[in-house]
DNA sequence: TATTGTTATACTCTATAACTATA
DNA sequence: TATAGTTATAGAGTATAACAATA
């Protein structure tokens, strides 16, 4: 934290961690959906089907808790990979609330090439950082949002 | 990089920097946000003023640059903090294309004031670093989005 | 009562395309 | 031609509230 000459606080916008994380979010969205867009998907989808490959039968509602979204916002999501066949429901027979989710073949295929293609974006991006600054830049900021999760 | 033992690449979605900037980011905007919404503003305005506080006389068009947004999304802005009286404009008698911009007395001091509200929810938000690990933080994050600059 | 999946809705932020006026 | 400010529009990603079915 830096301080002026009579004490008081720097205020200037570069100070604040927020906007740099905030513009740096951006630039890596913006590369990763232009790198998602040919494919016709999207970051929230591929992240969807990755955790549905991660663990299979789970259900939406999980998987929300997991990428901390809403219920609300992922029906659309399945619906979309749903259509792709990249992903099968099928109910539950012990609790009839639930939908058991499953990547299908083509789905376990896409998943794989969707995570490959972002990794070559993220060379890109972070081309800048050598190993060591990338590794302590990931732990520094799932270290912020961990700390938020119940 | 972490490699599988058989040599292929990791594919977990929580290996890509992207995600956990996400993830981050967001915690980062939803707290930033219920800050400021008592205040009747929100990050983008809020910047925007920040800068014109910063470059007293500058123009709509240098903000974009520096704040790396459109034209055409700084226009509701600008009418908002206008409307507030927070900042004013004034055309440049030497090229009648440009409108000044400059900070009231008031927009000065609601600049500062947002800017401080900001500062102490980035205390809660970043409590798990350091100050060094915040600082490096900032640093890893601005080569991201600096070096995408021109 | 609580949870799941769903619908409807609204807001913020970003993006593009096209226009007018001026340089 | 190029730039500044503007309008219109679209899309992705959030959020909340409320519902029916099930537990």
């Amino acid at each position: 934290m830096e301080h002026e000459p009579d004490g008081s606080e720097s205020l200037r916008l570069e100070d604040l961690i927020g906007y740099h994380l905030r513009r740096a979010s951006i630039i890596d969205l913006q590369g990763a959906s232009s790198v998602l867009d040919p494919l016709g998907t999207r970051l929230v989808p591929l992240s969807v089907l990755a955790k549905i490959i991660e663990h299979p039968g789970t259900t939406s509602a999980e998987i929300c808790r997991m990428l901390g979204m809403q219920r609300a916002n992922i029906v659309s999501i399945l619906a979309e990979l749903e259509g792709k066949s990249l992903v099968a429901r099928e109910a539950d027979p012990l609790d009839q609330r639930l939908q058991r989710l499953s990547a299908t073949e083509a789905g376990m295929k896409a998943g794989q090439q969707w995570l490959s293609l972002l990794r070559q974006h993220e060379e890109r991006v972070f081309a800048r950082l050598s190993c060591a600054e990338r590794d302590q830049l990931r732990d520094l900021l799932a270290r912020i949002w961990q700390s938020d999760e119940g």
